[in-house]
DNA sequence: CTGAAAGCGCTTACAG
DNA sequence: CTGAAAGCGCTTACAG
């Protein structure tokens, strides 16, 4: 059993107050010089450190965040935690980390469970269009920010990139290599990113007079196997796409393991560009074209935002949207230096 | 602010502590059946959950864990944090996690600040050799397992692969293939795995007769950069190797990234094998060659032992050791399926 | 300048 | 059968 500051009390003479106001530096505290070196000696002679769950309960504070995401395997994610323990472990919090699948029932699970424990904000990455869960965390007043896919237009506070415009960049390309029979790997019409990287790849064929073929959307969702069974059935079209947009990079794996399956050369039979550039996407072979979006800082900036509203109380709603950039690699032109 | 005990109790016009004799089902409460029905009403409508906090403060428990690792970003570590989600979630546990990018001072600082805020046990993945994080860890009285990596011979709750016998199948096997400049990219010698698996590498050259070249044997760590740095140094020799034995799967990408850098083919020039058999081995073109442990049972695993001792107070250090197995893929035989 | 007290929200051994 | 009390380990407004 760690030190109480009853014991340390005890063992110097003073009330625990004392104590616990040396322990905390407090500014206001006057007091005998002799007396606080004695007590500061102790302090450091059994390495106090004050227990976190009784100062939890005093403070209504605890330090702790969470994260909730689909599936920490998908190396998305995984760069996405780090930057949010990148921007909070220095003050001082430690981050759960949630995984639900996909599954509505299991977000809802982690999320009540994280209230019980009173986690000081969650970082909800795993959400989807008009998600009662996003209502559910404003009404309890539990501070959060969602990352990468939004739940209702515009009123959460929020970090993610502008997926219209993404999706438009990466059609756009494969327009210009003089494509005009392009598939596109939608996510989820539940989800935001599949939403609006659906829209941009709409936009774009429109822009060049494309006709919008419906055959051509499959709806594959976020994984690699998703991915592989949508880029069966486009290839199986009378008329196939001789390129495909993936809703993300994980998606467009799943095109690669066919595409090798069925000996089609990749650019040359078939196009790829994903989403996301995960570290992933410059190691396969060819390496993929896909759209860059800071990871690492959509992390960074969801720390700070709430940390914000946990230590300032912010209220206002932030919303930080990064301008994607496309990344051009050998899954689009096959002259692409190694 | 969520609703407490005493506001519940006021409302069903009995004590507090009643209401939370049937909030946890106390069997052995006996209550007339109009107030339970009042108080379980009254539970659901306002879908009351104790407070965590209070309750961990109280039960000295906190149903808080946490895993230590050195980056969630290398996929070994994300499939073995989903094996410890989903053997303890179940369970009622929340799980922090926590990257030390194989600091020992983020890794002490880490375990510092869990110790005070009570989680009820630590699964640890960044330790080395004879780390003096362990026998704190065990002076604190928290409970612990290593996984992967071994502090001391034998004496601490563990779960991992044999590393020697790992090592040697991969080394047979490039021997078996008529290689016989073998290369090893080694882990560090601070780590278990790391001085095991150089020590099956170096086993199995000497069963099948071959000496140890020292200069055959680079230092490369466990992530890819390490492992290009490594590899460029062993091809640059005046007899270079033909074939290369990399600690771990991240390391040995790094071999496939300078392969493709001096145009050398993969087996045919060079012969890769890895360790640990990632998702990504079989993505990489060719597919590596590696040695597959149990990376998502690693994780049930470690969570069974740490919730044994957490609820059951074992104190007997278990171990579980897996038997690796040997996956031949294209990175070594060169007329391997897709 | 320091101490005593209250209280954060629970649980449970003990009374009645 | 139910209630009252103590106590988990802190912090801090209030007394003296």
């Amino acid at each position: 059993m760690p030190v109480t500051l009853k014991e340390l009390a005890a063992r110097a003479s003073v009330h625990p107050s004392t104590v616990s106001r040396v322990a905390n530096r407090d500014p206001k505290l006057r007091i005998a010089a002799g007396t606080r070196d004695r007590i500061e000696a102790l302090l450091k002679e059994t390495e106090y450190r004050p227990n976190g769950v009784a100062r939890g309960l005093k403070l209504r504070q605890t330090f702790v965040l969470a994260v909730v995401i689909p599936d920490i395997t998908n190396p998305f994610f995984a760069g996405l935690f780090r930057g949010i323990e990148d921007g909070t472990a220095p003050h001082g919090y430690n981050v759960l980390l949630c995984n639900t699948d996909g599954s509505i029932a299991r977000q809802q699970s982690h999320l009540q469970s994280l209230n019980a424990r009173r986690v000081d904000g969650v970082v909800l990455a795993s959400t989807f269009l008009n998600d009662p869960a996003v209502r559910w965390l404003r009404h309890q007043r539990i501070p959060y920010v969602l990352v990468n896919r939004f739940s209702d237009e515009g009123n959460d506070p929020f970090v993610g990139s502008d997926d219209v415009a993404g999706a438009y960049l990466a059609t756009r390309h494969l327009i210009e290599l003089g494509h005009n029979r392009i598939g596109h790997l939608a996510g989820q019409a539940t989800v935001s990113t599949g939403m609006l990287r659906r829209r941009g790849y709409r936009a774009a064929l429109a822009a060049a007079g494309l006709a919008a073929d419906p055959e051509l959307e499959a709806e594959a969702g976020y994984a690699e196997d998703g991915g592989a069974l949508a880029t069966q059935r486009l290839l199986s079209l009378d008329n196939p796409p001789t390129a495909i947009f993936a809703v993300t990079d994980m998606t467009a794996i799943g095109t690669y393991a066919v595409a090798r399956r069925m000996n089609l050369r990749i650019p040359q039979d078939l196009a790829i560009v994903g989403y996301n550039d995960i570290p992933l996407a410059s190691r396969l072979i060819p390496g993929l074209t896909t759209v860059h979006v800071p990871i690492h800082e959509f992390g960074t900036a969801a720390a700070r935002i709430l940390l914000d509203q946990v230590e300032k109380g912010e209220v206002s709603p932030k919303r930080v949207v990064f301008t994607p950039e496309l990344v051009v690699r050998g899954s689009t032109v096959s002259d692409f230096p190694v």
